[in-house]
DNA sequence: CCTGAACAATGACAACTGTACGTGACGGAT
DNA sequence: ATCCGTCACGTACAGTTGTCATTGTTCAGG
């Protein structure tokens, strides 16, 4: 896979719209930006673009507007973010994060039930490191 | 508290090698960096420098020569950014972040009885929602 | 006292990031 | 056919970040 350089804070925000709408105008992606998050629409544009020349997005002309679409998994630019996140702030250790998010993180009792379960349902399916 | 700018990700490296020893001068945190991680004496300078104009840290002159030592509580700036990352991610829920660490990252076997212990404690402590 | 090695502090700078302005094209109303 | 509003595009720009070169200072040996 081609190296590509990370994405910054705002172009995963928009990413993550993309992923969602799975394909999109720059508008359309303005309009699912959550009500609370004001940003202007050339922003979002910006973006979208820079994204496409880091190989992120492919962009389609449709009639006379762009059309993005992703272009890589989100599980890998998430698992990538989340990886360098942990290396930073927990060298490297995936337990103290779940440690903080279960008690600092609002974690209800019925996310609790539901993460007891993940771990049960992998505690089954993967008795040993696979891969 | 005083609203400090975030912490970009060089400055958050250096304060955690700084939390880790508690109280350092500029060439122990430079020599406490791992072993893989290269970097410039005078890199660590600057972020050491910075963090304090940020108020992060506070520098005091020892001799002639600055000792830093942390100003703010690990677990707050590390719940502030995983708080942000949980937001730009994962939309603000904790549990697909969760999920993901279960899932992708690797979590031994042993470090899964930890989390469910963890999950137990927890569900008995606190049975409501007590913020 | 003078000199230079060792080390600290500051200044500088290119790349990147976040944000928006100005410019031009299309389509409906006059 | 012309004018006007809407929309998209590229360009621009100031602030931040990552990195280091340069400058200043102290101490040991001659």
């Amino acid at each position: 896979m081609a190296r590509r350089p990370p994405l910054s804070k705002g172009e995963m925000e928009v990413a993550r719209v993309l992923w969602q709408l799975g394909q999109a105008t720059v508008r359309q992606v303005h309009e699912a930006f959550p009500p609370g998050r004001e940003i202007d629409f050339t922003t979002v544009q910006t973006y979208l673009r820079r994204l496409e020349t880091k190989g992120y997005v492919k962009a389609k002309l449709e009639g006379r507007t762009l059309v993005y679409a992703p272009r890589v998994e989100p599980r890998k630019v998430i698992g990538q973010a989340v990886d360098e996140l942990v290396d930073r702030l927990f060298g490297g250790e995936a337990l103290p994060l779940m440690q903080h998010l279960i008690e600092e993180g609002g974690i209800s009792d019925a996310e609790l039930a539901k993460l007891r379960k993940l771990i049960d349902r992998l505690e089954h399916e993967e008795p040993r490191d696979a891969h």
